[in-house]
DNA sequence: AGGTATCTTTGACGGGAGTCAATTCGCCGA
DNA sequence: TCGGCGAATTGACTCCCGTCAAAGATACCT
C-alpha cells in the first residue's frame, strides 16, 4: 500500500522488461513506473475478482500471479500465469470492460498498479507503442486458443503436454531418459493443470503403465519423449 | 477462385463494415477490397486447418464461418462464429503464427482473402488504424475468456446462458413469458454450444422440468428469466 | 394426401473425472 | 528410533456427457 516518489529499483526493472511498451521511450517507462502504486502481497491474496470493473491494471514486479476461473464443478481453470514483467489485466483495461477472471497471487508477490488512463496516455504520447501492443495482444489471443485446446484434452494428455514442455526446457539427459524435477507439490501441479490431486495421481499412474515415464519421489524420468509429445498435442497414438 | 479488378459491391460493403480498420480512410479500404481474392464456398467447406501457416487472412462477406477445435472426445468446441464484416484469422496474421483452430463455412458463404502483408501495409500507411485494431483485439481477448468460462459450465447452463442472451436481444414479451424463436436446427445449436443434439435435447428437457421454460416446436417461452440468467452465469441456484 | 428424408427425442451404455474416505508414504521433530 | 502430520495414492461411488440404436415428429416433394 505504499506510494512513493522515488521509484523502487525492482519496480523500474519490472516496467522496463514489460513487453507491452517495449517500443516506448525510457523516459516514458520511468514515468509510468513512478506513477505506480506498489503493493506487496502474500501468496493467495486476491488481486481481482470476476466482475470487478477494471479501473486499474497491474504489472507483476516479483513473484507470480494466476488468472483463473471457478468452474461449475468447483475445479479451477487456470487461464494464465503471470511472472515478473508480465502485465496483469492490461487487456481488460484496454477493452474497458470488467474483469472476466479472478486473479490471485500464486506466490508472495509484488504488484505495481496503474490507472488505466496511464496506458491510454502513453499511447497518445508515443504512438509507436501501438505496434508492440498489437503484437502482444495478437500473440495473447493465439495463446488463449491453446488454453482452450488444452482444456479439451483429458487429464493424462494435459499432463503429458506439460511434462513435454518441461522436459524441453529443463530436462536432464540420463541413460534412461530425460529427467525432470516436478519442483512443486503434486497438488499445486494438479491445480495448474485444472484438475485435482487424485486425478493427477491417476494420470501419472496411467502414463507409467503405458511405459512413457518412470517416477521416483518428485523426480520424473521420461522414457518415451515422442509418445509424450504426441499425446500432449491431442493426437491419439493408437 | 475469381480475382477481379472491379470490386464487387458486396465485397466492398463487407470491407467497409469491418471493425478492424474502421479508422482507415475510405480509399485505403477500397484498395484493400480491390486486392482481395474472393471465393464463394458451400456450407461445410474447410477454410483453414489447424497447423496451417497463416499466409493470408480473410473477411467474411456473406454467410457465416465457424472457428472450432476438435476436442479429444470428438466433440467440437466452437471458438467463434464470424458473420458478414467479421475478419477471419486476422489475429493469426498479426501474430505471424500458424492457425490454432480449424475454420469452416457454417453456411454457404463468400469470403475475401488478403495476403497478410496487406494488413501490415495498411498499418504502415495509416497509423491511426492501430487504435481500432487494439480495441478490437482487446475485446477479442476478453471475449475469449468467456468462451473458456462457458466451457467450464455443464450443458444445461450453457444453454441457459445462450437463451438468456437471445431473450435479451430478441425476446417477444407474451403473457406467459419471453418468447424466442430458435431459428436454426437444434443440431446446429448443439454444435455452437459445443455439444451434440442428443445432449442438447436432454438439456432442454431438464430446463423444462425445472420450470424455467416451455417449448413448442422451435419456439421457446421463457418462464423464469431470472433463474435462467443465474444458471447461465455459472452460479448454482440452490 | 402419401411417402420419404431429415430432424428430434428417448433409452441404454461406457468412459472420464470429481468427491469422499481410507490407507500408505515420507519427512520431521522429539 | 519412534510417533505424528501432511502429502500422495487407491478404491468406491456418482455425475455428466458422448456414442450407438431405435423410435417418434416434422417437413417437404410429388
Amino acid at each position: 500500500m505504499s506510494a512513493r516518489n522515488e521509484v523502487r529499483a525492482d519496480v523500474l526493472a519490472g516496467f522496463q522488461s514489460c513487453r507491452l511498451w517495449r517500443a516506448a521511450s525510457p523516459e516514458a517507462v520511468t514515468r509510468l513506473a513512478a506513477g505506480a502504486r506498489v503493493v506487496d502481497v502474500a501468496r493467495g491474496t486476491t488481486l481481482a475478482t470476476e466482475g470487478d470493473p477494471a479501473l486499474e491494471f497491474g504489472l507483476v514486479v516479483a513473484g507470480k500471479a494466476r488468472a483463473f476461473y471457478l468452474g461449475a464443478d468447483g475445479r479451477q481453470i487456470t487461464f494464465e500465469t503471470m511472472q515478473a514483467g508480465d502485465p496483469l489485466a492490461a487487456v481488460v483495461a484496454l477493452a474497458g470492460t470488467r474483469y472476466p477472471v479472478n486473479i490471485e497471487a500464486a506466490t508472495d508477490a509484488t504488484i505495481a498498479f496503474l490507472p488505466t488512463s496511464a496506458l491510454f496516455d502513453l499511447l497518445e504520447e508515443e504512438p509507436q507503442v501501438a505496434r508492440s501492443l498489437i503484437a502482444d495482444l495478437a500473440n495473447r489471443v493465439v495463446n488463449f486458443t491453446s488454453v482452450v485446446h488444452t482444456l479439451a484434452l483429458d487429464v493424462p494428455s494435459r499432463l503429458a503436454g506439460y511434462l513435454f514442455q518441461r522436459a524441453l526446457r529443463s530436462g536432464r539427459p540420463t541413460p534412461a531418459g530425460l529427467e525432470i524435477e516436478v519442483g512443486m507439490k503434486k497438488g499445486d501441479l494438479a491445480l495448474s493443470l485444472g484438475t485435482v490431486p487424485e486425478t493427477l495421481s491417476r494420470a501419472f499412474a496411467k502414463l507409467k503403465d503405458d511405459g512413457l515415464l518412470e517416477m521416483r519421489g518428485s523426480t520424473v524420468t521420461i522414457l518415451d519423449v515422442r509418445a509424450l509429445a504426441s499425446l500432449g498435442s491431442g493426437y491419439a497414438e493408437d
